[in-house]
DNA sequence: ACCTGAACACCGTTCAAGT
DNA sequence: ACCTGAACACCGTTCAAGT
């Protein structure tokens, strides 16, 4: 069947499929997304340069669902804390592909127009431009970590070689399980830096400044 | 050469070149590790039962590097940062190792040791049972998030399609670049994070219970 | 026990050939 | 432009054969 009158393939379909390849089987190859899709590998190469331009797909389509679940009026402090659970979630939701993405640098516009949002969220708060990169990174480090956590198996910390009453046994022993545990420790984290942040805030700052856009 | 009379090979050699074939390419393979140890590919799997163990061997050895690192004797919050400083450095200086690790659960008994350390410091600076996970989780999160932002690119967000003037791009160009970069964040947050912990800790507790070990 | 070479079932990518 | 099948240079793993 060559050359089909409508083209039986897309960017947006090989992306979902290659999400929904992912999802099932913790890594996705050309040959497996070419035989969910009903097509020969090679016609992939049609549509994208390679395997890498692949996860940049997906990573773009991820952007998109996550951009649409922040708020933006509201306390700065609320805004942040939105934007850190909306990408964690995002991408929490599906660890394999936070894995594949570790690997490789960012470029889909979709999110850097949600950091760039971000960003000027920070600057409304108050913060001065030469932190606002640090702060921005230390977020991401943090929703980044937690969607890893959120992968890790039921016990992160194997406790067969410790004595019982060693403090990491204990520790784990107090701890939930799974995605409470992960959910806790997360929470945690974020409230940890928002309450350092703003304390660290530039004090007599009233709101955004009247030219923000 | 069939069954030499002194092995050819151990562990610890397979460790040992697979970190420096990790470092040298960014990957590392079974092909590739038996050529630099000068060895068929077969007589590796006498040693390990998989490219998954020679994994977990590489974990091995940088767990014992960072243990010896850490002064346990001193006022808790040093003891912590000390830690995590330990932990970043330790897998920041192999970047590559950080992306294959993530994959993995952690079975190396040194960093299980470490791991204690740490619980045990937190709990004689007065932090209680139930915390001591999530507040080791956080830990975690950052020093592993960290480390892979040591391997980032140097433009982490590339701000081509930005307007200059953009918060984004206005942050990027105020931060500075490359590992000054990624150590300011790094410091950043393990500040904001401590702050956050002391001011959480149970406030009448004066040290370490008479019978810690 | 420990090394080898050959074999197996995979990968990602390319390319001439079709319409 | 868009699909195909065949080919290429790789992977990780297994296994009978050697000493």
């Amino acid at each position: 069947m060559p050359r089909p009158p409508s083209p039986l393939l897309d960017r947006p379909t090989i992306a979902r499929a290659a999400l929904a390849e992912l999802d099932a089987r913790e890594t996705f190859t050309m040959p497996g997304l070419a035989k969910s899709l009903g097509v020969a590998v090679s016609s992939l190469y049609h549509h994208v340069k390679g395997r890498e331009e692949v996860i940049e797909l997906v990573r773009g389509s991820i952007a998109e669902s996550m951009n649409s679940d922040v708020d933006w009026s509201g306390e700065w402090r609320e805004c942040v804390a939105e934007w850190v659970r909306a990408y964690r979630n995002a991408f929490g939701a599906h660890p394999a592909l936070v894995r594949v993405l570790t690997r490789q640098t960012v470029a889909a516009p979709g999110i850097l127009a949600s950091y760039d949002n971000l960003a000027s969220a920070l600057r409304d708060a108050g913060f001065v431009d030469s932190d606002l990169l640090h702060i921005i990174t230390v977020l991401d480090t943090l929703a980044l970590g937690s969607a890893l956590d959120v992968a890790a198996p039921d016990d992160v910390w194997s406790t067969e070689g410790l004595a019982a009453d060693s403090p990491l046994a204990v520790a784990v022993a107090a701890a939930p399980r799974g995605s409470e545990r992960a959910d806790a420790a997360f929470e945690l984290g974020l409230g940890l830096i928002l309450d350092g942040l703003e304390r660290r805030r530039r004090p007599n700052h009233e709101g955004p400044s009247p030219r923000a856009s």
